[in-house]
DNA sequence: ATTAAAATCACCCAAAAGTGTGAAGGAAAA
DNA sequence: TTTTCCTTCACACTTTTGGGTGATTTTAAT
């Protein structure tokens, strides 16, 4: 198991952990004491602190696992010239504040995809591919894809 | 809480453990009538029982939780013959029947106009433009503008 | 003169693109 | 710890595109 979180982080879960353990304990021989009930329904006693400590469990693993990381490849065929080899100018990129994702949309949009098929490709839904869309817009200063993507190319963000 | 896990998959998982969940109970219950011990240390089965099932419940969830997903596009480099790079492929044009005004329009396109834009600079209505855009689009075969573009330069149609 | 292709435009309808706003969670930095 | 940025998404609304059909006018070729 790999945790993700960083350590002071991680020791306050399971601090949280334990001492919620120990309260819902406390309650429950509280309760086991006050409705004799549950003596002679033992079994549902037990079922029920299963099923709550396993949904503890569950809460406990989704905080503290670091999820693994399912890396999908798109494959994008660029065209490239021998002669006029173009570099992609990085330094032009983070100047325009243009951030991982919408370089991802804008080299889709460039290939001519629709922000239907970029939000399938990319596993996102159609909005969030308009709200980069238009943030990239933005940061271009331009009112279309088609223009995003010949300034985007001129100023050598894609090729 | 996501899945990532497919529908089936994923109803076999909480099968399962709805069963071993059974089973467990039931050999705790076998073990609570057989081994008297427990019912002096009511705290103590409890509390087992909490730690299996928090155990239990971490299982649970590291099986189910999606699997963050990365997605990186890879480049695949083509290379082209730089002899031709600057020059238009005219017998491509006359190929696909693309006439002066459709390849008017298409340059306009390549340089991010708006349709409306296009009509104002060739002096022609919207909808001639946009007649000429559709069949352009039918004629390289694409859906939208941007793939036009796109498809007309690597095709050297347009620059 | 006849024919054919190209260019022009209108209209309607549907789909895609784009705008604006708000919001929530996560990661990284201050 | 707090703050900031990135990423994600929703929803309502407007604009732009694109498809299909049909029609008229040039232009060019036969």
């Amino acid at each position: 198991m790999k945790f993700g979180v960083p350590l002071k982080t991680k020791h306050k879960e399971i601090l949280m952990y334990c001492v919620s353990m120990a309260l819902i304990l406390f309650l429950l021989k509280w309760l086991e004491v006050h409705f004799i009930v549950f003596n002679y329904r033992l079994d549902l006693f037990i079922g029920a602190i299963a099923i709550l400590f396993t949904v503890l469990g569950i809460w406990l693993a989704l905080k503290l696992v670091k999820p693994k990381v399912e890396t999908r490849i798109i494959e994008k065929e660029v065209y490239i010239d021998n002669s006029t080899q173009t570099e992609i100018d990085e330094q032009e990129i983070t100047k325009l504040g243009i951030s991982k994702r919408e370089l991802d949309v804008l080299n889709l949009m460039a290939t001519g995809f629709s922000n239907e098929e970029i939000a399938e490709k990319l596993f996102i839904s159609l909005n969030t591919v308009k709200t980069h869309a238009s943030n990239i817009f933005l940061k271009l200063n331009v009112k279309r894809r088609t223009m995003a993507v010949e300034k985007a190319k001129r100023m050598k963000i894609i090729h």
